[in-house]
DNA sequence: ACGCTCACG
DNA sequence: GACGTACGTGAGCGTA
């Protein structure tokens, strides 16, 4: 038969798989409303279609056009080698059934749809990108897989879709450093791990072009391979040969199938109105319907059911932000009709606008409500009216505003109602406001809690970085409305009008973000991280912040006097040691001082190190090993010491307790640490001193109401617990189970030395290992801590490791998982992020030790939060609160008669708080004590 | 704003 | 073979 198909036409030529996966990922796991068929690949992949067919017109569009798909998994390159794409993951289980419906889609768009048994999409992309050039017509190959691009070249074109970007000849240049014809031989050198192509052992793209460039062709290198200067290449290509030849011969695509259709059978053809829209509409595409129709100019068929939550949540409103579209409501008549929009929906974003950061002690301002994307209001309540003639603005009220007390009555039947959902970015802080105000909210969800449980690591998240991450969208900025410094303004004074712009975009994003994030948790299978470690800490740490602890002031100001009696003495000695007056304070000065004028050398006879300012580093480490030199360095430290305790502590807890309450309140991040642990701020409560004797009496302030005790529990050693259990160590695990001291079984273990030999320094050392292999090790580190020689403590490793074999396996299987999916996780599911741990560089090394850290840190701090989300429940009964968290220590206050019940009740939390989702080998083991104040708790 | 130093687990 | 190194945080100060 004769071909018609030759000079002039256009063959575009649609990588079908890739528009499958690329749909499959990019969409959340839609299924069709009325029978619960998983539908979210077909509707991207639908979209992907129409958005393809809208743009191909114009002079460089296609007069033939084809989808390619792979079929079956069994190709003849498996015959070749059957380890061929032996490592891809296994298809998901809700995209399996969604395969023959993207033929379905094709042919119902009427565009060709090819597939042949034995054969992958690509070679019969080759083959009919050949049999078109070949016939003198042109040819696109719409996809962005990098084995096609042998293909380019003589007419031959790729176009990567998403980027929308043309490859020809010299894009494959870029990409291999050879052009399209030795693309082939660049694969077979470098192989390929998606598709388990061996290729040549160590090496990559960059070695293989510069040999092929160098000998012309593959078979010329391999022949000649003799030739090659570099041994270790040499032997490599000699000994591979067989390997490279068959990595050839699986990347080489087969251009010459026998085909059972011609390019003719590929024509253009326009869709059929009946055959899509019916295709779409058995699919309940609701939208895109409407959109083709449209285009075809038929009117669309209707689809059947109303749109319920999912399908809200399954197409995003591709709604612009428009600050002008926002309401602002003024009256009781305007919320109702919010109120009831509320109800329909179920769910609702909530903001508050207050005068300040600090929860405790800011009032609210105004509240902001979203129901769907791009319909937001404001409502403003307390704000002031401006005045012309003062500079200060007047306290009156502005105008216009609902009455407050009308406005929380109507809204706290919806906040506390169960049935309607309240959104919030970080509701921890609107929660607390409304706390205040005698409005519990609940239910809530938290985007800021849904990204952490996602992308942990990857980075922060604030409503900023969200939304410009996630919407695209970049949020009107707080500051020129509030100013900055001296002049600063709060909320209250900001006109009404800006306000309302500001306040209600916010509760906008979070809707949108959540109507984003929402599907996304179960993708990323962290729905039951979320569910029982995120969202139920919420209401759990408002409680412990805005109860706070009592801090007695006249201790923490009778210490700051004598600090500073005893540093102004100090500091006299110094100056005079130092022959001049400087400021103690300053480690510039400081090091000038002890190394430029003073002379001192660091004992090591190495230079002293500086830092990345070039200024002497002066840390603690430098002025203990001067202090064997010199009396100064000494004195510093100590003035150091004092300094610290002074500035931040005694002085500054002062000004956090606050007026009403007589207590501190402290702030606790539940999204700041990567690991999962809290974070404590404002003030943080989470490093008060224990580790020096004088450091320690501060925790005498923190003291009990008359009457009250402070009861401290802590889990006790629960790292290296977990570290026995995830590493499976025996030895460690029946030393916890004797009660045995870790540290000194260790050393015993590790130096031969009998237990009841041990002396304390020994048990020192073990004990540095210890912590040292939680957190990475490495010869350098330990040796830096124990102030040995670098080869000493690589022995010390070295011995660990040959003792507890276990220990370098769970390291090596946890980078091992890091690189593989860049990120790690925790024993209760929590993941990790570790986007840097296939860098190349130092950032490498940090992202390894992270990565043994984290799972080992990261069920810690699950641990604890879970024990903490139970713990309401568990004490109900009991004259007790629970004030703080410090990683592995629970503080409390309660009646001194139920100190001992409280004790007994948190123990059994927190002992069992793994149960019932981990079965830990190590028990966890839990020591409390009592007292007046922290100091006799702890 | 950023680096240094140091407090905690 | 060299490189840089203990993990995770927050606050106050000096310096730019």
């Amino acid at each position: 038969m004769e071909t018609k198909f030759g000079k002039g036409c256009h063959l575009h030529l649609i990588d079908g798989s890739a528009f499958i996966f690329r749909a499959y990922h990019a969409l959340p796991p839609l299924t069709r409303k009325s029978d619960g068929l998983p539908v979210g690949a077909v509707s991207g992949f639908v979209n992907m279609l129409q958005r393809y067919v809208d743009g191909n017109n114009g002079a460089d569009a296609a007069t033939h056009v084809a989808v390619i798909f792979d079929k079956g998994s069994h190709t003849f390159r498996n015959d070749m080698y059957d380890l061929y794409k032996a490592n891809r993951e296994a298809m998901p289980e809700d995209l399996r059934p969604q395969i023959p419906l993207t033929r379905v889609a094709t042919k119902a768009f009427n565009i060709a749809c090819e597939e042949m048994e034995g054969f992958e999409a690509d070679d019969i992309i080759a083959t009919l990108a050949h049999q078109a050039r070949d016939a003198g017509g042109r040819v696109t190959i719409v996809s962005s897989d990098k084995d096609l691009m042998q293909l380019v070249g003589d007419g031959v074109e790729m176009l990567d879709p998403m980027k929308n970007k043309r490859i020809d000849s010299d894009g494959v240049v870029e990409k291999f450093g050879v052009g399209p014809n030795r693309v082939v031989d660049v694969q077979a050198l470098a192989g390929d791990s998606v598709d388990n192509v061996p290729g040549a052992p160590g090496i990559g793209i960059k070695t293989a072009a510069l040999l092929i460039n160098e000998y012309g062709d593959l078979e010329s290198l391999l022949d000649r391979a003799g030739e090659i200067k570099q041994p270790k290449r040499r032997e490599t290509l000699i000994e591979h040969r067989a390997q490279i030849e068959l990595s050839k011969k699986l990347v080489q695509l087969d251009c010459d199938m026998t085909l059972d259709f011609g390019l003719d059978d590929l024509e253009v053809r326009d869709p059929d109105p009946e055959v899509l829209l019916g295709f779409l509409g058995e699919m309940e595409f609701r939208t895109v319907t409407k959109r083709i129709a449209e285009k075809l100019g038929v009117e669309a068929p209707v689809i059947e059911a109303p749109a319920p939550v999912a399908t809200d949540l399954a197409t995003p409103a591709q709604v612009g932000f428009d600050a002008n579209a926002y309401e602002c409501v003024r009256d009781a008549a305007a919320l109702q009709v919010w109120i009831n929009r509320i109800r329909e929906r179920g769910y609702v974003a909530v903001d508050t606008e207050t005068t300040g950061l600090n929860e405790m002690i800011a009032d609210l301002v105004g509240i902001s409500l979203c129901v769907e994307a791009g319909q937001a209001c404001y409502i403003p309540l307390t704000h002031k009216s401006a005045s012309s003639d003062d500079l200060f603005g007047s306290d009156d009220l502005a105008e216009c505003q609902m009455d407050f007390a009308e406005c929380l009555a109507m809204l706290k039947p919806v906040l506390e109602d169960p049935a309607v959902l309240k959104i919030g970015q970080n509701m921890k802080y609107d929660a607390k406001i409304f706390a205040r105000l005698d409005i519990t909210v609940a239910p809530i969800d938290d985007t800021m809690l849904m990204s952490y449980a996602m992308n942990a690591g990857l980075h922060n998240h604030g409503m900023d970085t969200l939304s410009e991450r996630y919407l695209g969208h970049t949020p009107i900025p707080i500051k020129p409305l509030l100013g900055s410094g001296k002049s600063a303004i709060t909320f209250d004074r900001v006109p009404v009008d800006d306000a309302v712009k500001y306040a209600a975009e916010d509760a906008d994003i979070t809707l949108r973000l959540w109507q984003q994030f929402k599907p996304q948790l179960h993708v990323n299978h962290v729905t039951t991280v979320y569910e029982t470690m995120e969202r139920p800490l919420v209401p759990v740490l408002a409680q412990m912040e805005r109860n706070g602890i009592k801090v007695d002031r006249d201790t923490l100001s009778r210490m700051s006097n004598a600090f500073a009696q005893k540093m102004a003495g100090l500091e006299a000695e110094i100056q005079e040691m130092a022959g001049r007056p400087f400021n103690v304070g300053s480690p510039k000065q400081l090091g000038e001082i002890l190394f430029d004028e003073m002379g001192l050398e660091m004992p090591d006879g190495k230079k002293p190190s500086t830092g990345k300012t070039g200024a002497y580093s002066t840390g603690a480490d430098v002025l203990e090993d001067l202090a064997t030199l010199h009396d100064m360095p000494r004195r510093i430290l100590d003035w150091r010491q004092l300094s610290k305790l002074k500035s931040t502590y005694t002085d500054a807890l002062q000004e956090h307790i606050n007026k009403e309450t007589g207590r501190v309140h402290t702030s606790y991040s539940i999204a700041g640490a990567n690991t999962g642990r809290l974070a404590s701020t404002d003030p943080n409560l989470q490093n008060i001193p224990v580790r020096s004797e004088e450091g320690r009496r501060i925790r005498e302030a923190f003291v009990a109401e008359p009457g009250k005790v402070i009861v401290s529990l802590d889990y006790s050693q629960i790292e290296l617990r977990i570290l026995a259990h995830v590493a499976g160590i025996d030895a460690l695990k029946q030393a916890f189970l004797d009660g045995i001291d870790i540290h000194a079984m260790t050393a015993s273990e590790m130096f031969d030395v009998p237990l009841d030999e041990m002396t304390p320094d020994v048990r020192r050392q073990a004990k540095a290992i210890n912590f040292g292999v939680i957190y990475g090790i490495s010869g350098f580190g330990l040796a830096r801590n124990l102030r040995i020689p670098r080869s000493e403590a690589q022995g010390f490793i070295d011995r660990y490791f040959e003792r507890f074999p276990g220990i370098r396996n769970y390291m090596d299987d946890t980078i091992a998982f890091a690189k593989e999916h860049s990120y790690v996780q925790t024993l209760f599911g929590r993941k990790i992020n570790t986007p840097e741990i296939n860098a190349k560089g130092p950032q490498a090394g940090f992202a390894k030790r992270a990565a043994i850290n984290a799972p080992i840190q990261g069920t810690a701090a699950d641990v604890i939060r879970r024990a903490m989300i139970r713990m309401p429940a568990a004490i109900a009964g009991l004259p007790a609160k629970m004030l703080l968290q410090v990683h592995d220590e629970l503080i409390f206050e309660v009646n001194e008669e139920a100190a001992d019940d409280l004790i007994t009740a948190a123990r059994e939390v927190m002992e069992n708080a793994s149960d019932p989702a981990v079965k830990l080998d190590v028990k966890l083991a839990v020591d409390a004590g009592q007292g007046a104040n922290w100091a006799e708790a702890h």
